[in-house]
DNA sequence: ATCATAAAGTGACATCTATCATCATGTATT
DNA sequence: AATACATGATGATAGATGTCACTTTATGAT
């Protein structure tokens, strides 16, 4: 039924280094980073470096106090990146695909500061956090570039915080579900997070999520059924979004 | 009565270039980042086109939508970045003494996303961006340590706001109280915002932020003549804003 | 198929917060 | 001194959200 491979059938290759792959993302933006500030055949040679690895739901990628080794992008799928406080976890971020997984201070710390996982099968790419910050060492174009994306990627994540906190829960609920329409680009699709993660992620309870979602669905605004939904009143529930 | 010089006596020069002065703040992070990175010489150089620069009370120092050609750093006082919002003012952070104006997009946008303004009288010191970025370009040490530096700033007002996210009212206002006790280092200090910016900055509304500190009061854990705050049972207090 | 467990859903109620109205106090201006 | 205006303060009330209890449904493991 689900469109993932869930079996665990093939963990003996869990760590599938695929090295021989070529950077075949057509819209990756480390990639287009790199062929735009430096010498393509360099760009072979951060291209063999690099490791591909799949992770399959639910498995963790980062985990809070890890020593960071590695700079992480996301080819396919979902992550979610979230800090564990006494409250539960929280959940900081998501992912989806051509996002940076390595954000906030990867250069600022030694240990990640929150843990990240794969909501959804997924293929990350790995390089070395040694090879970028060389990089940055030896090439003032990338280094600007960088930087840049990092801290348009950083505020991003801050102002939907800021955004968020200033509605209330069908404003914020709202948000979730067209925020994934906006990524599948669909009005119907399976919602790959559960009830708890979306609570988790706009700071409500559980509780008050399911009577949102309810509600909407009992004002026609959507069709639910479990975690297939379908957005009817799209115009309502921007509305609904940037109203409340 | 204020510890400031609020009178516009000197408007006529409200913009005292003092070029000849020395970067002399002794903890000035971003003159350690120039000595750890450059040479002395160099040092010398963008010390004097430096440009420091007193601001009153109020005083805009930077305003949304304005395009972005200095980097510019905090020396004494106090300022608050903000941003207008439907429902008003929502003030994403304040800066102390030694703090970045310049955070979050300066180097990913061309224009500021945020307004900064005087809380206290204050001096800061702007650099010119194109220089900054002139040296992230020609020197690796001075990339690497500066987007760190940035990295951690804007990872640190992301946490705070996730922290203050899960905190209620009394909670949140406790905060702001230990974060000036912290600021001023001491626990008698004239407060330097309203009660009305507290709500603003804690996402709550004026009267709440005024009944948390009136109940502080009645209980003892604070003295409180109008602005001026004296924490009395810290511990409480603390207490108040792990636990709540 | 069966079981255990997590997730989804709903109602009742307690708690927290926003809003409105009102008043007091302080500050700046004339 | 008189005025206007922002700030501070408090009570009453409505509205929003959290918590608890419980049921149903879905999911995964055996």
């Amino acid at each position: 039924m689900s469109l993932y491979d869930n079996n665990h059938t093939h963990k003996e290759r869990q760590y599938p280094y695929l090295s021989q792959m070529k950077c075949d993302c057509d819209n990756c933006e480390l990639k287009s980073i790199f062929y735009a500030t430096i010498k393509e055949s360099e760009v072979e040679e951060y291209c063999k470096s690099r490791i591909e690895k799949e992770v399959k739901t639910g498995e963790l990628i980062i985990s809070q106090g890890d020593y960071i080794n590695d700079f992480i992008y996301l080819k396919e799928g979902l992550v979610k990146l979230y800090r564990d406080t006494p409250h539960g976890q929280q959940i900081i971020s998501l992912g989806k695909p051509l996002d940076f997984v390595s954000l906030l201070s990867v250069f600022g710390n030694d240990t990640y500061s929150y843990s990240v996982s794969a909501i959804n099968d997924s293929v990350i790419c790995i390089l070395s956090i040694k090879e970028i910050r060389q990089l940055i060492h030896e090439n003032g174009d990338f280094a600007l570039k960088i930087i840049s994306t990092l801290n348009k990627a950083s505020e991003r994540i801050l102002f939907d915080h800021l955004d968020l906190s200033q509605k209330r829960l069908n404003g914020r609920v709202a948000s979730v579900l067209l925020y994934f329409a906006d990524v599948f680009g669909m009005n119907k699709y399976e919602l790959p997070i559960t009830r708890k993660e979306i609570a988790q992620l706009v700071g409500m309870s559980i509780e008050n999520v399911i009577r949102a979602i309810s509600e909407f669905r009992r004002d026609n605004i959507l069709n639910v059924y479990g975690k297939r939904i379908e957005i009817v009143d799209t115009t309502m529930l921007r509305r609904i979004r940037d109203l409340n």
